[in-house]
DNA sequence: GAACTATGATTTACGACGCA
DNA sequence: TTGCGTCGTAAATCATAGTT
C-alpha cells in the first residue's frame, strides 16, 4: 500500500499545493497537549498499548478531551512505539560494516 | 516522576545536520520528482542508503520538504500579488 | 554572544483502506 | 454498518544547529 493514488498524476505544484483543502473541522489544525494530559494518557499506556471502551471514556472525561482524541493518541503512540522499533533494528542491521 | 523523563529522554532531539552531500541527494530526488515527491519505500531504502541515514529520517527530510517547499511558493506567490495590486493602483492613479 | 534563521524530529489529526 | 486497527501523510510545533 504505496502511494496514493489521489496524488498520482497530478500535476507538478497541483500535487503539494492542492491538498489544501484537507477536511480538519477542528478551530486550530491541532493542539497541543498539557503535560498532565500526556502523563496520564503515557501511563495508561504503559499499563496496557490498547485501551478499552471503558477506560477511553473515563479518560476523555478525566482529561477533558473527546474519546476521538483518547483513541487517536492511542492509535500514534501505537505508530511512535514501532516507528522505534523499526529504527533500532535498523541500525542494528547497520552493523553489517564488519565486512568492511 | 516520569515527568522530566520526557524532557531528558526527548534529548533524542540531539541533531546534527546532515552531510552536504546527503542533502545534495535528497534534493536532486525531490526536484526531479516534482510532480509527485513521494518516494515509494524501496526508493526511500535506497536513498537512506546513499545517504548513510535511517529510512524515517528520509521520511522526515521529505516530510519537512514538501511542506516547506510548498510554504515558500505560497509565499512568494502572495507577495508577488501583493506588489502587483500596488503596482496596478499606483498606474491607475 | 545575543538574535535570527535553517533544519531535523516530534506531536495532533485525518483520509484511505483493512478486517471483524 | 459500525468501528477500531494500521499506514502515510499535512501542518504545527519543538529543540537545537548554523548564521549574522
Amino acid at each position: 500500500r504505496s502511494g496514493y493514488q489521489q496524488r498520482i498524476g497530478a500535476k507538478e505544484g497541483a500535487t503539494l499545493l492542492s491538498h489544501s483543502s484537507r477536511t480538519r473541522t477542528k478551530d486550530k489544525y491541532r493542539v497541543v497537549y498539557s503535560d498532565h494530559q500526556r502523563l496520564e494518557l503515557e501511563k495508561e499506556f504503559h499499563y496496557s498499548r490498547y485501551i478499552t471502551i471503558r477506560r477511553k471514556a473515563e479518560l476523555a472525561q478525566a482529561l477533558n478531551l473527546s474519546e476521538r482524541q483518547v483513541k487517536i493518541w492511542f492509535q500514534n503512540r501505537r505508530a511512535k512505539e514501532r516507528k522505534h522499533m523499526k529504527k533500532r533494528d535498523e541500525i542494528i542491521q547497520k552493523e553489517k560494516l564488519d565486512a568492511a | 516522576v516520569m515527568i522530566l523523563r520526557s524532557r531528558f529522554l526527548d534529548a533524542r532531539r540531539k541533531r546534527r545536520n546532515f552531510s552536504k552531500q546527503a542533502s545534495e541527494i535528497l534534493n536532486e530526488y525531490f526536484y526531479s520528482h516534482l510532480s509527485n515527491p513521494y518516494p515509494s519505500e524501496e526508493a526511500k531504502e535506497e536513498l537512506a542508503k546513499k545517504c548513510n541515514i535511517t529510512v524515517s529520517q528520509v521520511n522526515n527530510w521529505f516530510g519537512n520538504k514538501r511542506i516547506r517547499y510548498k510554504k515558500n511558493i505560497v509565499k512568494a506567490q502572495e507577495e508577488a500579488n501583493m506588489y502587483a495590486a500596488k503596482a496596478a493602483a499606483t498606474s491607475g492613479m
